[in-house]
Order: C-alpha cells, then sequence, then structure tokens
DNA sequence: GTTAGTGCAAACCTTTTGCAGCTCT
DNA sequence: AGAGCTGCAAAAGGTTTGCACTAAC
C-alpha cells in the first residue's frame, strides 16, 4: 500500500497529519520491510532530532488500528519487539533462519487456502493472519552440521547461552 | 506429547527432575491449554507456595529449547506475555476472537502443505511453525453489527481506548 | 479557537540475570 | 562431593501513561 494511500485514510478518518507522522509513514513505506520501533526511531530522529520515541510507538498503534501495517513477532528471533510493515496485497508467511536471521517471504494459495477455510469451517470472520516459520536456511545447514561436528565429544550441549542480543539504544 | 515422555526426554538429556520441574509439567499438561508464565505460577503456587516465578521462566525457556513445548503469542489479544502449550502430533493454528478472546485451533492439510512448500522451495529445514488468526467469531460478528448501530452517529469513532487488558499480582 | 497530538518523565509489564545457598544423583 | 537448580533481589527490555504545552485544522 503505497504512502499517499495511507495518508488519504488517514484524513478521511480525521486524523491529523502532522510533521512527525510524515516522517514515519514515509520512513515505513520507503524502507520496504520489518522495521522494529526502535530502528524506526533512530531513522525518524535523523530527519527530526526532536522527535520522540513515544511518538513513533503511538503512531504505529494508530497504524495498527486502522489496519494500515501488520505487526509481526519474527519469531522473537532477536528479543520481543514487534516489528512493522505495510500491507502488502497480497497476504504471506515469514520465514525466520534461527541462525543468521534471514528472513524470507512465502507467497502461495496454502495460505489463501487456510484462510478460507477458516473461515467457512468456524464461520470466523478474518481480520489479520500471521505465519511465522522458524528454521534453518540452507546456507546455516550446512555450517550447523559443522559446528555440531566440532563440538564433537561435548554431549552434555555446553550450556549454549542464547543470549538476548543486546540492542544499542 | 504426554508428560511422562517429556519427562524421560529431559531424563536423557541429564535434566534434574527437581520437584518444581514435577510440578509445572504436570500443570502443563493436564491444563490442557494456552498457560501463560504468570498463570502457571499461580497454579504452581497453590501446589507450593515457595516456588519462585523465576522458575516457572526459567522451566519454560528450557522446555522451549528442548522442543517440548510451543510458544505462542495469540496475537498478543491480552497483553504481550507468552502462551504455551505441550507440543502435539498435528500441527495446528491458533484461530483468537480478538472480541471475546475464545481460541479456536484450526488442524487442516493448508498447513502441512505450507510447511512443505517452504522445505521444498527455500530448501529451508523448518523447526518450528506458528499460524495465528485474528478476527471475530460467529458469535461476536453478530454482537458487533448490534454495538457498531448502537454507535451510530458518531462517525468520529470515540476514542475507543484499548486498555491493555491489567492483569492481577 | 478547539481539539488532537507531542514531548517529557515516570510508570508498567514481562522476562532475564547475578549470586549465594540448597539439592539431586 | 559436585554440578545443577532454586530463590531472592535487582535489572533489563519493550511499551504505555499522565500531564502540560504545541500545532493542525
Amino acid at each position: 500500500m503505497p504512502v499517499t494511500l495511507i495518508k488519504d485514510s488517514l484524513k478521511q478518518q480525521g486524523v491529523r497529519l502532522t510533521r512527525q507522522r510524515q516522517i514515519l509513514l514515509d520512513l515505513i513505506d520507503q524502507s520496504g520491510q520489518h522495521l522494529d520501533a526502535e530502528r524506526l526511531y533512530q531513522l525518524a530522529r535523523e530527519k527530526d532530532p526532536k522527535l520522540n520515541r513515544v511518538t513513533v510507538y503511538r503512531t504505529l498503534k494508530l497504524l495498527k488500528a486502522g489496519g494500515l501495517v501488520d505487526e509481526l513477532d519474527l519469531m522473537h528471533h532477536s528479543g520481543d519487539q514487534h516489528y512493522y510493515e505495510t500491507r502488502l496485497k497480497q497476504e504471506h508467511a515469514h520465514v525466520i533462519c534461527l541462525r543468521c536471521g534471514k528472513i524470507e517471504e512465502f507467497f502461495g494459495e496454502p495460505l489463501k487456502r487456510m484462510r478460507e477455510q477458516i473461515q467457512s469451517h468456524f464461520g470466523f470472520q478474518v481480520v489479520l493472519a500471521r505465519t511465522e516459520v522458524g528454521g534453518y536456511c540452507s546456507h546455516c545447514q550446512v555450517l550447523r552440521a559443522k559446528e555440531m561436528a566440532a563440538a564433537g565429544g561435548e554431549l552434555r550441549s555446553p550450556a549454549k547461552r542464547a543470549t538476548r542480543r543486546r540492542r544499542v539504544r
């Protein structure tokens, strides 16, 4: 969904198009993909150093409530923050590599199928759907095999401290 | 997956089956469904008032890492906590009513299909998958229609303060 | 001129961590 | 005996809220 449409949609709802919102909207739209609040905040600050983190959260909430962006968790691969993307024409699943963090998008009829079946099966009105798949990309499968081999004798798995990836504030 | 199997699996990994873990494991298994850490903690305290919340988190982390339970978000319908369920034989999607919170489970071939397609399409090794669908159950669709009608003239949507559901500690 | 929106500080909720002491095997 | 676990207190990470001020319409 192009920014202009989002802006129109907001105006129609009587939502004010402030300078801050323009900046955030443009960033979400341009960036292409998967920004979390903090990242969006950092980017926004480059355009307006006064813009507050809270405004970012409030704007994201607004857009989410209006169905203009989708909220993702990406399997909490790097913390518990949420990610956002403008709502695309096509529903898609996110496929996250648990080792390198790479994200693939899967468009395919099983998704549409599932949606239809859920609607007809339960008489449920689907508003939003989120499918996230975690695993290992072809590249990391190889690397993991090597790592496993290297870890060799250590049968008692060496306390793999999957330390929460720290983020820079 | 029955508790006994989980317990065996843990023992085999050299994980100690402490009193606390027994309690938690049994609760997760019996409860049937979708407990979050806090709820599990409350239930556990009834059996052992000394059991600490931290132990609950550590146990859940352990089970998740071992692939013995699945972690769910349930569309963050009532906050940002995570929910857990023992890993069932069949993969399924969770369908959450955004109005009443009711949860349906959808088992169906589109899920298996999608998994297969992702594996073959990207050469991706799927480890876990999570599909969550939000919308309105047949019951709430009717109620919402009435609510909408009642809200009638108020075109400017009355600041629907979706206040984060407070939880009792 | 109103009313909605912003910034700031402080709170909040969920989860994690450091460490001393306890407990399974 | 010794590694592994637990409890406690404290912190961290992510997000929300109250309120006075500002800006969009």
